[in-house]
DNA sequence: GCAATATTTGACCAACTGGTCAAAGCCACG
DNA sequence: CGTGGCTTTGACCAGTTGGTCAAATATTGC
């Protein structure tokens, strides 16, 4: 993976993969075309197709970069940490995830909605991996005593939920919540959540 | 809108709808093409456009259909129940809903997650009244402090996330936990995370 | 300022898409 | 058993799509 860029190049690069963060997390791949992405980065589409050699690769190139990010937070969770703090401490980002990146949040749902065809392989390696790692310690946490015996991956998947549902369905959040701006109650709500079904 | 019927006609409208349900819910509208459905269907293109004049009639089909069922079970919470027991037993059909129609919603997370554009009217319509009309019903139930001090909106759109989690994201789901059927254990997840959330 | 290189473009293509239509086949009923 | 309506189909069409290519244009290093 050559970090070659002339410039002109790294601009463009980084404008087609913005353009096709905001085209293929509202219309998935295969409704998205390459057109689509071609006029929001201000580009012809043969031009587009001078810097990615294919739709495919766009969307990968988006895909991989985001899977790390995804990754990322959780890899935080400290074994050493006080452990209602540190998983709250999790939740709270992953909300602050779904606010601030959420069309990230959308291209992924709708790639694992659609049977992740193009990540299975991450899912079920290194995304699995990792919470198996983190529920160990998820477990040791309780086996301790810090910690409710909740499930610990039913527990994970629920802090996935609560928060990446603030990004995926937006548009019914608001359109039902007489507030504005539905973050700052969420964060309360899913503080007063976890603390109470956390709790030993 | 007549309920005429020969016999062939209902067979072969059911069998467009199912096989709609199938592609749509996993390539949501732009991404899925007449011959898919009309294949999945046992049909012809010409032959499935003889009972649907349009693709998106039969998406729209699916989506009124879709969205009775979907504002039906909160319509079931009942003002004189017992508080707690009434939105357990609200969860928990969501959540078993979930289980055995998890085509249905991922159809509905699709059209949400692309911003809702042939549902924002019932969106904003019938099921914001809905919610709101239950929402004064929690507000009752916690004055009487038969229900601890949560936003109710969030407490509803945390039931909605975390049960459509399991049908949505479903392959994530699957790969990742040891167990084969999340379900029971996400049942008593769910229930506990509730109870412990609601308590006075 | 000029040659080499990087970038951009218009024209084009084959495959696919939603949808039409007239003709053919099928079925129920008298 | 035949006829009128219901059902099915093959051929077709125009628009869209992902992608190619050679030629034109801009940039850069010398």
């Amino acid at each position: 993976m050559a970090k070659s860029g002339t410039r002109i190049q790294k601009k463009n690069q980084a404008a087609i993969l913005k353009a096709g963060l905001d085209v293929f997390s509202q219309f998935g791949f295969r409704g998205s075309t390459i057109d689509q992405v071609a006029a929001k980065a201000g580009l012809s589409k043969p031009n587009l197709l001078y810097y990615f050699p294919s739709k495919e690769a766009i969307y990968t190139a988006l895909l991989a970069q985001l899977l790390e990010d995804w990754l990322e937070p959780l890899k935080a969770l400290d074994q050493d940490g006080d452990p209602i703090e540190e998983l709250m401490a999790y939740a709270k980002l992953k909300l602050r995830m779904s606010r601030d990146y959420p069309r990230e949040s959308r291209l992924f749902a709708n790639e694992i909605i659609q049977g992740a065809p193009r990540i299975s392989d991450v899912i079920t390696g290194d995304l699995k991996s990792l919470v198996d790692e983190k529920v160990q310690i998820i477990q040791a946490w309780q086996a301790d005593g810090k910690l409710a015996d909740v499930h610990p991956y039913h527990l994970i998947f629920s802090i996935w939920s609560l928060t990446q549902h603030y990004a995926d369905f937006d548009v019914q959040v608001r359109a039902i919540l007489p507030e504005n701006d539905p973050f700052p109650e969420a964060e309360k709500h899913l503080e007063r959540m976890l603390r109470a079904t956390l709790a030993v």
